[in-house]
DNA sequence: TAGTGGTCTAGACCACAAT
DNA sequence: TTGTGGTCTAGACCACTAC
């Protein structure tokens, strides 16, 4: 490793904290310190590498933004271990039903069934929400706002938008509040036929509120999923649902018709 | 703002860069401080809150892992632009063709052409890329890393894998060489016509290489699509596609089949 | 009690960008 | 030249965890 002077600000080459840093990913990404292990103290590695503390803290937080390692108060710092994935499939052409709600179909499968809390609110669309209802903004909605909990902790949020218009004085007014319970089956009930769904993936790093609910490590970001019900080409529900990256594969299966005439699906390379 | 006498290490609140971080978070969300705005300097913060410098770079160092801020250097710390999306939509009922090739798409829609670097060699199959392409491992396999590019800006990486069992000898077998490009009609030429196609997407921080070729700012993460192409149940081709979070929306069109005689389809509420 | 990471001060020199 | 953020030192007290 290049030492540098105090003071030199970096003539002689890259930041210390940085070739700390990368000594320490590769130690990790060679396998010299496995998921689970504890890096060296900060103690350890301020005489290991011969700087202060706060370069070796730089080092280990730039490892800790890359997702590579957690720090534990009273404990250390640890090679993060990988989570395991609860794998969420939407429309596996192979399977004999599509399965819109895996949070209830996983739980069910490990002998628990699956709870949630949620809050009903009668309120207006925003401007967002109105667009993605195609209604006008500041029209009656049912907004509630649910959390996910498997073994009691919170594993996903969700707030779904229902615009009056359609559920207005039926017995499904409130989605929890009803005899019949699931988006598809209560629009059913009212004669309504949910034909498709639509969803919109995105991902950017978590809010406070999220990393907390959540229990998100610094490091890892969240995946939003926007998600709208259609009855044709009529929203009849969206919602957005948030949940920890590092915890959710999102699995999208689509059928690529017979033949294009017009010649160009697919012209592109795989991704492009 | 609760201020703290030196040392006491946090008895009278909380710390110190948390509670300046919440203040300049609400000042950003509540539009005092709005997209492009700069924020004070290193300095005035120091004497508007009246702590260490150390203090204030750890407050603006949240901010920035939440993705709110960039720090320029010379410049100073700006509230982050919202970037332009490139929607890439998947399977869309509505559509009169689907659109496998949303980058080519995009491009030419913008008057320009489609611009990708790429890079072809014969190896093996890893116990990854084996097992999604339900292949053996070590088995030969043809891999092609591209570079996607937009003002001859990089703006997606791709690496994809093909079987040589599928394409070993027929004018395909490397996907930039033949007389035909894009999966698809490749896979059409040779009597194989791609039924499906799966995608599993997920988000993380970036990779040091990913950053610098993307030029992903700090607190953004990227997406991962594993995306495979199916001939019926037979993999044919699978690739890894990472994009910038903040750059993609993913957008995928499932349909709900007409009836749902088991009854669990939709069973859960929004997300569920 | 000892070791760990968490927070904080005071001060220094540096590279980058605009004037 | 001035102001910005980037890097770094030396030292302090604190809270959490395990023994």
């Amino acid at each position: 490793m290049t030492r540098r002077t105090p003071g030199d600000g970096g003539r002689q080459g890259r930041p210390l904290y940085i070739q700390i840093a990368d000594d320490l990913r590769s130690r990790i990404l060679d396998g010299d310190l496995e998921a689970g292990d504890k890096l060296p103290s900060e103690t350890e590695l301020m005489s290991d590498y011969g700087v202060s503390r706060i370069v070796v803290r730089e080092a280990v937080a730039v490892l800790q933004a890359e997702g590579l390692v957690t720090k534990r108060h009273g404990k250390g710092t640890f090679v993060r271990e990988p989570q395991p994935i609860r794998r969420r499939v939407v429309g596996d052409v192979h399977a004999k039903r599509h399965d819109t709600s895996p949070f209830a179909t996983a739980a069910k499968a490990a002998g628990k069934s699956p709870e949630w809390e949620y809050q009903t609110r009668h309120t207006t669309a925003s401007k967002v929400v109105a667009k993605r209802l195609a209604i006008e903004p500041g029209g009656p909605v049912v907004r509630t706002q649910y959390r996910f909990l498997a073994d009691g902790q919170p594993i996903m949020l969700s707030t779904s938008f229902e615009p009056t218009a359609i559920t207005g004085g039926t017995p499904i007014e409130e989605p929890e509040a009803g005899p019949v319970t699931g988006v598809v089956p209560r629009m059913d009930s009212i004669g309504r036929h949910i034909t498709h769904v639509v969803e919109e993936v995105t991902a950017r790093a978590p809010r406070p509120y999220e990393r907390e609910t959540l229990d998100i490590p610094q490091g890892v970001p969240v995946m939003k999923i926007e998600r709208t019900y259609y009855v044709d080409r009529e929203p009849v529900e969206t919602c957005d649902i948030v949940v920890a990256a590092d915890r959710y594969a999102l699995t999208y299966s689509v059928p690529v018709p017979a033949r294009d005439s017009e010649g160009t699906s697919g012209s592109g390379p795989c991704g492009g």
